[in-house]
DNA sequence: TAGATTGTACAGTTTTTTCTGTATGTACTG
DNA sequence: CAGTACATACAGAAAAAACTGTACAATCTA
């Protein structure tokens, strides 16, 4: 009774947590394997979870690598204990903060690489006797890599924002 | 010549874009779509990006309609022209915060809910007359929903620093 | 109104991703 | 050292997603 209303409330959430978790590129399977993790009391092992979400093992071990990889789970070491531990990092805001800086920059680095290549390879051809029409393209296409520029610019201030945890001055964390 | 230098230069960083375009969890045809359009200077029809990208108009037409739900292409109007126009939005800064508010939002309002309704259920819970353990195990699950609430509260505050265009008093666009 | 033209719904195919079971390498235990 | 327990690599099966061609509804043209 006190059970069923008990797990009804973590259910719920699960389910919730499970169906969103998309936002961070990850399937609704590893979402569900969070969810019950946050609820767990101790850390788990991987035959825990498989017990628990009915899943091969394998999946649980892929699955706890990709939460792994996204920093939203730790392995947690016990003496005495031969199997693997693990558990959701606690720290919601870093785990938040983490993903989206490292979502970032990894798009803005590579982008703002090919834009600083081609400017450099458009600024060149137009220092050469091209004729008129092309000469326009190149410029358009230069100011359009410019603007992109730009912006990565922008976007990895704003990502320096995040990490440096200057955001936490703007935004007050709630209690 | 001055024709394949301007084809590298473009080639380039469409590649990249379509390659990154991951981070908007859209599919590199999608981004690479994103990417001829980017550098095209008129507005497209379906039938042009599906000779540009050699693929079917079905595709293009669905294509479309990702960048359009995601805020990065426009529609665009034009007398006596009987085929859909359509063009990339030139403010990426806008791009970039709607992105990311629908993003954001869409992932918090769920699970804020489900926070919310689980608490109460809890709430209510606690009132009766239950067995210990059942208690300790609602108090601390109400605790980490709570904790939840709580996040999901300041993730939307920062959602609104975006929205609001606070954010550039913050960080400054980049000219 | 008949005849084109255009965008998309839909069904089927191909490709990609997810999931599983077995097999294997590693590390602990006695 | 043999024996056990564990995590994961790998290959194949199942499921999901992307892509295509056809069909059709809506809109324009004459």
């Amino acid at each position: 009774m006190e059970d069923e209303k008990l797990e009804n409330a973590r259910e719920r959430v699960i389910d919730s947590i499970s169906k969103n978790m998309d936002i961070y590129s990850v399937t609704p399977s590893v979402g569900r394997l969070y969810g019950a993790m946050f609820f767990e009391k101790e850390p788990m092992t991987l035959d825990e979870m498989k017990d628990k979400l009915q899943m091969s093992k394998t999946s649980m071990s892929t699955g706890v690598r990709t939460l792994l990889d996204l920093n939203m789970i730790e392995k947690v070491w016990r003496k005495g204990e031969r199997k693997d531990l693990y558990e959701v990092k606690s720290d919601w805001y870093q785990t938040f903060t983490d993903f989206f800086c490292i979502h970032w920059r990894k798009g803005i680095e590579m982008n703002r690489d090919a834009c600083k290549e081609s400017i450099t390879e458009l600024m060149e051809l137009l220092e050469d006797d091209i004729p008129h029409e092309k000469r326009i393209t190149a410029q358009e296409d230069l100011d359009r890599m410019s603007y992109a520029l730009g912006y990565y610019e922008w976007l990895n201030k704003v990502v320096d924002l995040f990490e440096s945890r200057e955001i936490f001055d703007v935004i007050d964390k709630v209690e």
